[in-house]
DNA sequence: TATGAATGAGAGTTCATTCAT
DNA sequence: AATGAATGAACTCTCATTCAT
């Protein structure tokens, strides 16, 4: 079936060069911001030229939006994966902060795209970030809070606000790491913090 | 002697019309953001004409500078006066984040300023911010947990890291306050919860 | 090779743009100067929208560098080959201030920029147009003079600051052509005098 | 009369400060030509606020204009008093040489404006300017020139344009001055070419 | 007379986007 | 699919000029 071979390549070259095209993005997003990046310099650092972009995003907007999301579900898959490995309420909150940690540093571009647009001026970049996030939020919730809570390992909490701090205390964090992408505090103490509080 | 108060006059004019550009400025940069806001409309908001703006700031970038300054020592004066009326290093605490939302509340554009900026690309509207904040930060630091420490209030901690932990704690919740400038968990319960975790 | 064929092609409307940015660039540098011409406006006479330049040329003073460029590389290329022409210092002489007002009286705009940028305040500009021209002023120093006075055809001169005082006299007229370009005296006379005084 | 005697003293202050702007302005005009040159600037080197130069002047081009005025006059006046303590045709144009170039390298900016203004693309500048130098033109011509073609010490030349040349090698050397006003060539070598042209 | 705050026209420059190739 | 020349809106900044004091 040579047709079907061909289309398979060539939409395996599409996904190849879209992706080329988000990296790029990431790098010139985190570095400057999203205003001052600039559609040329991110297509030519893809190894393309400026007209390329257009052929994979309707627009620079889009180009962020499709970023986004694909920095939440990368983000959410890995700190997931991590946690789920775990049964036990009080080590999958560790996980989640040394998870979460990890790949920030693997991550740096994308982790400082997402906490700039996070506490940034663009309300649409911001709805959209929360819309990628929300199951990271929920995983916490629901996968960490509620089985500690119903296992006496933690004290009796509101789960969403509770949730919501953990979220504050994490992208705070994550936020103040350095250029190798290691956070001020080692994310055992963070999480150490957070455990404390949580305590009975 | 007239001549001196006309300059006094002339001082004083040129003081407000100062004012009302910050404040303009406060306003465009925390709902745009620093590049998508502009001279020109933010001269307009405060009453002036586009030149104006450049009698009294020597470019746009020497604006936001001048604001990041004006915001830091408002912000930190405001905390700083509530936390010193109390002398138990617990009520200090509570004091701070307490006072803290009220000035984010009272103070919405200047507090969204200063959030942005914290998290922006722009690294020497962040490091201009670090300095600015560093009064605030040993506040914690010094006059909160050291003597919390030593009145055995507070376990033994290492205190700029947890100074740094607070300020993030502080900032992180800072940064999600609703359009009326509340914090999604009311004050009492961020300080209470930094209280668990600092409990001996 | 269609594609050899395109680059050709490509490269050919490229530089043809360029060019029309140029002549449209001397049209108005001479007439208004500099500082009063508009980069808006040249690219509008040239055809293009205003945005245009900024791909040929990184700034406004970049297009003026290279208008200087072009500008005497093209004025000593006429003048060279006119003179070599002749093998008598005598007739070169005159050759040189023959085919010198030949080529102001047909680059009208260009020579204007020439003498307006040779005395006008821009040190940068100054200082481009003097290496521009360096390859002229040995013209006439080894060229014309030295072959001279080898020859006994003048009496023996200093030939740098000779060959400076008929570049200054030949810049001096040019600088006082009339719209037609015509100097106040026709070049004969010029060569005479500059003649009468280099004799024996 | 104390009236009297304070009216003088007041035009006396009037006219001084007029000076020191046109003084100012000479500076600003030659260091970075007219269109550069910024009236605010040339008030306060003046030692006045920019209001100032209003109360003098009707806008920067009447100050510009009446610079040149001030220039040629200036400049004629120094010429024509050495030329006319010689009696022979020869010294005069000597003198003619000396005494310019001494005004030129006293008066540095002045001279510059002078000379940017000559070759430079303002028409209403240039025609002012021609007609203030129109009687160091009629100097030449009438006062050197024609009793020196009279009397046999010059051949037989046409006094205007001959008249112009000269003036033309002037300001052509004029032009080419170092930072402390000397020409190339000593004033002597000068006058010696332009002899050898002249000589019967 | 001297001042200098305010003005706003006008400039150079950037860059997202389009589109013919 | 990839290109990059062309576009023009939008921006920051300068500065001659006015005018109330």
């Amino acid at each position: 079936m040579p047709p079907r071979f061909k289309k398979a390549e060539a939409e395996e070259m599409h996904s190849q060069t879209r992706q080329l095209l988000l990296d790029a993005a990431s790098e010139y997003f985190s570095k400057l911001g999203y205003e001052k990046a600039n559609v040329d310099r991110i297509s030519k650092a893809a190894g393309f030229a400026k007209g390329t972009v257009y052929n994979y995003f309707t627009s620079k907007r889009d180009l962020m939006l499709e970023l986004i999301d694909s920095i939440a579900a990368s983000h959410f898959e890995f700190i997931a994966n991590s946690v789920r490995q775990e049964e036990d309420p009080v080590r999958r909150l560790q996980r989640f902060f040394e998870a979460g940690f990890e790949w920030i540093s693997a991550n740096l571009a994308q982790g400082r795209v997402m906490l700039t647009t996070l506490n940034g001026p663009d309300l649409d970049f911001k709805e959209r970030l929360q819309q990628g996030y929300a199951p990271m939020f929920q995983l916490v919730a629901s996968e960490i809070l509620a089985p500690g809570a119903e296992s006496g390992a933690f004290r009796q909490v509101d789960l969403m606000p509770t949730a919501g701090l953990i979220m504050t205390i994490y992208l705070g964090f994550g936020a103040t790491v350095d250029e190798q992408g290691r956070p001020p505090l080692p994310p055992e103490q963070i999480s150490d913090f957070v455990l404390h509080a949580l305590h009975v």
